[in-house]
DNA sequence: CACCATGTTCCTTG
DNA sequence: CCAAGGAACATGGT
């Protein structure tokens, strides 16, 4: 489910369940998520350690956890990658068939579960000082952007996803900001103006502040047992998604585009969809 | 069987 | 050293 506003509403969601809780057993099924760290050396570091926190950077989580007896916190770092979830089961609910970790809190368990296994729970969180910086940072102008946009040649949707540039925006949200600020996703990055970055950057935060609004105010499903955990596509859990569509061109191919009416167009940039309106999206 | 899928990293190539 | 392109990772859905 990952993208920031995903990542975001999962943090708000696990902050309140975690705070406090102590980890007395740890289960992984899955070592290749806990890259580079060892199993031996994860369980060693979890067990026994209480959750005191839960921070978002980028499409990452960041755990702060302490052991008993040590006045020194140390950190665990999650990533979804594809197909990832994380969320409590009760301690008797059986295991869903991709789990990769599971770690018992008491009366319930925390368990990451992953289809595809691209995502991490790790020790190592040396990934979050590559990351460019958070949509909202207060440090990050629109000329900030611009600048960085003028280094590159590639395709402007190609840069979008490019976490150094600025962090959380994935393959969904990168057509849709682009669709809201009116710019074509074959035009080169370095080939915008301020104007057109400062558009952009805008719209990459609406975009991700409507989406982060949406899951914050729908009852979402985060188990791997419920039918939904996701909310891409803006619908309450078990609802249809006549009314509550939010993606104006993401996965919408050969449909109208919202505002002229011409077939939503699908091509592959950097071997990845990219959906937009010929039309409406030109500068 | 074919192709598609919310992400990141590694390996080439220029 | 850098930018850019593509494969790899692994599983499931259509």
């Amino acid at each position: 489910m990952p993208e920031l506003p995903e990542v975001e509403v999962l943090a708000r969601h696990l902050r309140p369940a975690l705070t406090g809780k102590t980890i007395r057993a740890v289960v992984v099924r899955r070592n290749r998520v806990l890259y580079p760290t060892s199993s031996a050396r994860f369980k060693k570091a979890l067990a026994g350690a209480k959750f005191l926190g839960l921070q978002r950077r980028g499409k990452y989580l960041l755990f702060e956890l302490r052991r008993a007896g040590s006045r020194e916190n140390f950190f665990l770092l999650g990533h979804l990658g594809m197909t990832g979830r994380m969320f409590l089961a009760p301690k008797n609910e059986p295991l869903p068939k991709h789990a990769a970790v599971m770690l018992e809190l008491g009366a319930k368990n925390f368990i990451y579960e992953d289809t595809r296994y691209f995502g991490r729970l790790t020790l190592d969180v040396s990934a979050i000082e590559k990351l460019g910086p958070e949509p909202w940072d207060n440090n990050f102008t629109p000329e900030m952007f611009h600048r960085a946009l003028k280094s590159s040649r590639q395709p402007v949707k190609v840069k979008l996803l490019d976490q150094t540039l600025v962090t959380g925006v994935g393959n969904i949200y990168a057509s849709e900001a682009l669709f809201r600020a009116g710019i074509s996703p074959r035009r080169a990055a370095n080939r915008l103006t301020l104007v057109q970055a400062e558009n952009l950057l805008r719209c990459v935060r609406e975009v991700l502040q409507a989406a982060i609004d949406c899951g914050s105010t729908i009852p979402l499903n985060f188990s791997a047992h419920q039918s939904d955990g996701l909310f891409y596509y803006g619908r309450a859990v078990g609802a249809g998604d006549f009314y509550t569509e939010r993606l104006l061109v993401y996965d919408r191919a050969g449909k109208p585009c919202v505002q002229c009416g011409a077939p939503i167009r699908r091509i592959v940039q950097a071997a990845r969809s990219t959906f937009f309106c010929a039309y409406c999206q030109k500068g």
